[in-house]
DNA sequence: CATCGGCGTCAGGAACGCGTCAAGACCGGC
DNA sequence: GCCGGTCTTGACGCGTTCCTGACGCCGATG
């Protein structure tokens, strides 16, 4: 599992990083919140903790934006125990919020928790005549089984992931071919075509897979 | 039998591993909630015995979290008799709620009939001309006894546990010939080879054993 | 109207993964 | 020690998947 970990202090992401590492997940650092907002954009990470703070923009303010277009789990540390910053964090999407002191155990379950919960949240989805479920890693087109690569898996599963969100193609490419390709945005053409043959009814005006030109592709339910 | 034992005191392990162990169990040890998850999924217990005070997560997000994807047989073991926590959990899919403080020969029993009846549910699965008994390790084509190597029967009952699903090649080797073969799939292309000859009419052409290239197998019904 | 950038399509060829086979190692029972 | 069954291992052919470049289309721009 992912887990990004925001906070300006060295010292205590240094301990996060050794519970969280122990536990085998893999840990993403950012000290600010600008970085913060880019490594959730292009990391995808599963878990967010996120200590209120920061140096240069509020924690707040990051919780803010970062819920504009994004579901990641968030958990909230703060040293502060006030009730008013707590609702504030909770209300803007926080999934949990911790005070200053805690024990690591207590995060980390907090942690595993926020993970579990969403990772639940869409076993299998339905559009139109497709069913495509991840867990088990199959799509059905009219009840038929429909076969996909793997490179094809990887680029409809990061697009079904956020059903009728933009997904840039920087990201796409980031996530399913490596960091290496950054602007080869062929390989998208050649795929979300690939795809489009597979599930749409028809691939010149598609229904699902839509292209945002300059931008992205976008999965429509 | 397989029973996974979920928790986080130890001293209750090691009375309750003694007692299953003396009735010709194989017992599996999970200390919170994670590693549970993890062990029902690589390991594949007939039985989990849940104690809901874990240290992480509650038992009942285990619970729910299990009941996404597996049906076995689960007995809830609690501190509390309140009837809140023993709806809920009953409500998730748990089979049995046992209450603290419970004789050993009582919970001994829950299990058995936990196992009795979770055997009876799913005890045989058919798939065309193919009957395949899990718990007597029995598989039939057309109603002669197929013989399997116990190699093969463990992929094969892996691949049946979650018929439609797509298993992992890391998954299956991790399982089958255990966490150090990581990536020798060719143990695997021999052995599905070796299953399909046994299994399937046209080994060439198979129904049921199913290839992912770069995936995994699944077994379709 | 001409140009340009972005997208979709197609079709080789390269690289990879899969299925198969067979020889040898290993391990049990006798 | 011998024998049968089982597991491991490597090699080979083949099909699939991936990469790559070329081309046409379309809308935006000047």
């Amino acid at each position: 599992m992912k887990v990004l970990l925001v906070d300006d202090d060295a010292t205590l992401r240094r301990a996060l990083g050794i519970g969280l590492r122990a536990e085998d997940h893999e840990v993403l650092i950012a000290a600010d919140g600008r970085s913060a907002l880019q490594a959730v954009r292009e990391d995808r990470p599963d878990v967010v903790v996120l200590d209120l703070g920061l140096p240069d923009v509020t924690g707040v303010e990051v919780l803010r934006q970062l819920r504009a277009w994004s579901t990641v789990p968030v958990v909230v540390l703060s040293a502060r125990a006030e009730s008013t910053e707590k609702v504030q964090a909770l209300d803007l999407g926080a999934d949990d919020y911790v005070t200053k002191p805690f024990g690591m155990e207590e995060l980390l379950a907090r942690i595993r928790a926020a993970a579990r919960r969403a990772g639940s949240d869409i076993p299998v989805l339905e559009a139109g005549d497709l069913v495509i479920d991840l867990p088990a890693r199959r799509v059905t087109r009219r009840g038929d089984v429909v076969r996909l690569t793997p490179t094809e898996w990887g680029l409809l599963e990061m697009l079904v992931r956020t059903p009728g969100r933009l997904v840039s193609q920087r990201d796409l490419l980031h996530e399913v071919w490596g960091p290496a390709y950054g602007r080869e945005t062929n390989y998208l053409r050649v795929y979300v075509g690939g795809l489009r043959k597979k599930l749409e009814d028809d691939p010149a005006q598609p229904r699902h897979l839509i292209t945002e030109a300059g931008m992205g592709y976008r999965f429509e339910i």
